[in-house]
DNA sequence: ATGCCGTGGAAACCACGA
């Protein structure tokens, strides 16, 4: 079973590179992210004619968060991280696939540092370390796929030094993802490749994605039941070369089969 | 060091992204 996540940058004006993908890729299940489109306006019927069931969650211009499944239709679970009735950011939803938990989730950039953005970030941040939590003691397979918005360390940076001041890489913030992490959490990618770069993301300018000065900032975060069964991850970097890409590349792991086959 | 590119929405510019 292939899972992925792709952080879109606007799902209907990638909606051609989001579909080419899909049939090149068939991964099994998506998470998508900055869907940048109101509920209503989710392409729900393109997805559904390219094999999808989808739950999504999204707000109008900005955000949003979806998953697809060619497995099974999605169970929603939530569409809202918990912890403050106040956060009208869709930036989190959850779905049972075949008795796994899939948390799709785009953590906020929190640019600039400091301020209140920044804030915003470190307060969402502890908000999915109280959740996570929750999730792993149910002791249950499960992974937290998206963008996190964080290079975890210096490997996962082009250009480390011309990063440390910014909300994606600050001490604060590497911290806390590793506390996160700390749960008992596997960074899928890093578990397999523990000292290559690898990148997930390429500004449009400066000849970013030529250079290959990249980020590794989406992840995925397994729980020990799917650890166990990861056997490959990767990014299709070659999609951030395609005409009217995203800034991001969909990234992928692949699981073995369950023991009892359900998923 | 920097929004240089790109999206969406409103309004012919602005907010936001990483």
């Amino acid at each position: 079973m292939v899972i992925a996540t792709y952080n879109v940058n606007g799902v209907n004006g990638r909606l051609p590179v989001l579909l080419r993908w899909l049939s090149e890729a068939t991964p099994d299940v998506v998470c998508l992210q900055e869907l940048k489109a109101p509920v209503e306006k989710f392409p729900e019927k393109a997805i559904r004619d390219a094999g999808y069931d989808a739950i999504w969650h999204g707000q109008k211009s900005w955000n949003g968060v979806a998953i697809l499944s060619r497995i099974g239709p999605p169970q929603e679970l939530r569409r809202v991280l918990p912890g403050d009735p106040e956060d009208s950011h869709s930036r989190y939803i959850e779905a049972n696939i075949n008795e796994m938990i899939v948390g799709c989730l785009y953590l906020p950039n929190g640019n600039p540092a400091p301020g209140p953005k920044f804030d915003y970030k470190l307060a969402w941040f502890k908000r999915l370390h109280a959740h996570a939590k929750k999730l792993y003691a149910k002791d249950v397979p499960v992974v937290l796929a998206g963008d996190y918005n964080v290079m975890p360390t210096d490997l996962d940076v082009y250009k480390p030094e011309r990063w440390v001041d910014d909300a994606l890489f600050r001490p604060e913030v590497r911290k806390a993802f590793k506390k996160l992490v700390a749960q008992g959490w596997t960074d899928a990618i890093r578990k397999l490749y523990p000292d290559e770069k690898i990148y997930t993301f390429w500004d449009y300018f400066r000849n970013a994605y030529a250079r290959d000065a990249g980020l590794r900032i989406d992840h995925f975060l397994l729980s020990p039941h799917l650890e166990s069964r990861l056997v490959a991850a990767g990014v299709d970097k070659h999609v951030r070369g395609w005409e009217k890409s995203s800034d991001h590349a969909p990234t992928w792991i692949e699981l073995a089969d369950s023991p009892t086959g359900l998923y």
